[in-house]
DNA sequence: CCGTATCCTGTGGGATACTG
DNA sequence: CAGTATCCCACAGGATACGG
């Protein structure tokens, strides 16, 4: 981690606090993340998109992919043809969350069984937490 | 659940998507990602984590707690004290998203400068985007 | 000191219908 | 096909006040 940067006065450990927000904010809402891990191999049309991301409305994709627009995670091409055809690729930066995406999911798929257990057993008997706030 | 046996009929990209969905309703909240960082060398207070984590609400800290804390993820130890003392700190699960949440950090330092950026110039001029949406 | 309870607001996000 | 517009609800999350 950029220790080597002049923070100037400002602890390190409060401009990572401030980025780790501001990428959650980006990145962290219900979508984000998931299409860009769609988008990773290779560009999708918007109905290619709104299929491999089963489950998202419309609305929330058009809404998702002009925030990675914007922030410059992904391209959108639109080609003048008829029937119309658009296409959403992942930028150069958008490329370098890739990893981090697929880092999530394996993290994901190896302890989500273990999250799922541990809050079962919270929710049902509680069954080892004396002193219960 | 028999990750040994080939995903029989669920193709490996759902289950991956499911996954990731998954995990970021649990950690994609506002705070927890920042809780695990801040509580990836020591056990802390409440009072500490409170200061810690610069911004946060007595409710939101509390309720984020008892979520990390029912899915496993971090301990509360209450010491039977006067005044009392309660610590949290993380389980070894827990401490298995610590190299994420770390990932996150630094690519969020590498790159918010350039996402402010791009995003400014679509405010402003939106200077390069002919067929806008 | 460590919380819980209550109230209140903003907004994320789904459903549906319409346009170019 | 690729969106936009509108309505509406649920809930995350802040402020404040109170209990152990």
């Amino acid at each position: 981690m950029a220790e080597v940067t002049p923070g100037a006065g400002v602890p390190p450990r409060i401009r990572e606090r401030g980025a780790v927000r501001e990428v959650l904010d980006r990145v962290g809402d219900k979508w984000s993340m998931l299409v860009i891990g769609t988008l990773r191999a290779d560009p999708l049309r918007f109905g290619e998109l709104e299929q491999a991301t089963a489950g998202v409305s419309q609305r929330m994709l058009t809404l998702t992919l002009r925030r990675l627009i914007e922030d410059g995670l992904v391209t959108r091409t639109a080609f003048a043809e008829v029937p119309p055809r658009v296409e959403y690729g992942l930028t150069d930066l958008g490329r370098t969350l890739v990893p981090l995406v697929m880092a999530l999911a394996e993290w994901a798929m190896a302890h989500h069984e273990q999250i799922n257990a541990h809050r079962s057993r919270h929710r049902s008997g509680t069954a080892d937490a004396p002193s219960r706030p």
